[in-house]
DNA sequence: CTATAATGCAACCAAGAGTTGCTTTAAGGA
DNA sequence: TCCTTAAAGCAACTCTTGGTTGCATTATAG
């Protein structure tokens, strides 16, 4: 039974969630095809458990003083995510299937679960402690750390390594920490 | 006739290739399915010649002898594409089904076709013109300033105003200049 | 006015998603 | 060991949808 939640992540990672098939998930893991929609009667249920299971551990809120340690750490853990199958079809359901409301609140959760909301509050505390001006564009900087590990990752199918994020945070940082 | 080919690309935009239907598409232009399935065997067939039909327009390359403008001027024209249909059609289907090959050549002849490629040399000229230090990483550069556009129109969902170009670029330009 | 090409149309086929009713298997308790 | 019950299997069916085909209709031009 837990074959069909790992089968149908493979897939949703592979087909997304459109091309998605629980007949044919039903038959990767062995089973028949009632027997899964006896259990998730949807789709979509069978996707969210699929998620939902393969997750658990979210990232918890840092604060080493520093703001370069506390966004290379949240960067390390988000990446982590992204490239994990649940992570991939998560992003790619969401960039392709924006439009479909019902992928687009099942994987928005997930992102909002997953705490990429953690780097607001690193900024909020960069900015109290003085590190950050007070008018910083923090969405901007979010924007664009957040695009670039994207890009990495989904365009250019290139893994993240530890030099290309170290890379990446100095150069934005010393980009809006003196302007 | 020309009608099928607009409503197509609105589909592709819209719900990607997977699911765009022949049928449907034949009949949001208001032709029988049949007419449309003789001129166009294939689903990629149909999809090929929307996108072909609405560029033509290539990006040419730019040399004000500033990089800050250079790069300016190319972001613009770079949004203006990736905010179109075509753009946004061609973009979402890359990143969604970027396994499907049959759809993956056609993204990808697409992207470099609209000088996706042009940078490479404004950088070049930036870095012998001595803007830039010769050690300079410009795909780092490329990376972040794509992905921070990418990201703002695919993920957030939100115009690209001129203001938010300028921020990225001051905010990215100030950060490789001096390390 | 007629020949020819383009379009419409209705019927059909095939594939695949999802449903249903019933049978079989497994497991646990008396 | 047998009986009860829950879970899984299975086959048949429906319904939708993509795609095909043969023929009728319209239009265009010589």
């Amino acid at each position: 039974m837990r074959r069909v939640l790992e089968v149908a992540l493979e897939q949703l990672a592979a087909h997304g969630f459109e091309r998605l098939s629980v007949p044919e998930v039903a038959a990767l893991a062995g089973l028949n095809k009632t027997s899964v929609y006896r259990r998730w009667p949807t789709k979509a249920d069978l996707v969210r458990e699929a998620l939902a299971a393969s997750m658990g551990h979210t990232a918890e809120a840092l604060d080493s003083g520093d703001l370069r340690a506390d966004l290379l750490a949240l960067a390390r853990t988000a990446v982590v995510f992204v490239e994990s199958p649940s992570g991939l079809a998560v992003l790619r359901t969401l960039l392709a299937e924006g439009a479909n409301p019902e992928v687009k609140g099942l994987a928005a959760a997930m992102l909002h679960q997953q705490g990429i909301i953690g780097p607001a509050l690193v900024f909020a505390r960069a900015i109290a402690r003085g590190e950050l001006a007070q008018d910083t564009d923090v969405t901007l900087v979010l924007t664009t750390l957040a695009g670039a590990i994207m890009h990495r990752i989904l365009i250019e199918q290139t893994p993240v390594t530890e030099h290309f994020l170290t890379a990446l945070i100095d150069m934005v940082l010393f980009g809006v920490k003196r302007r």
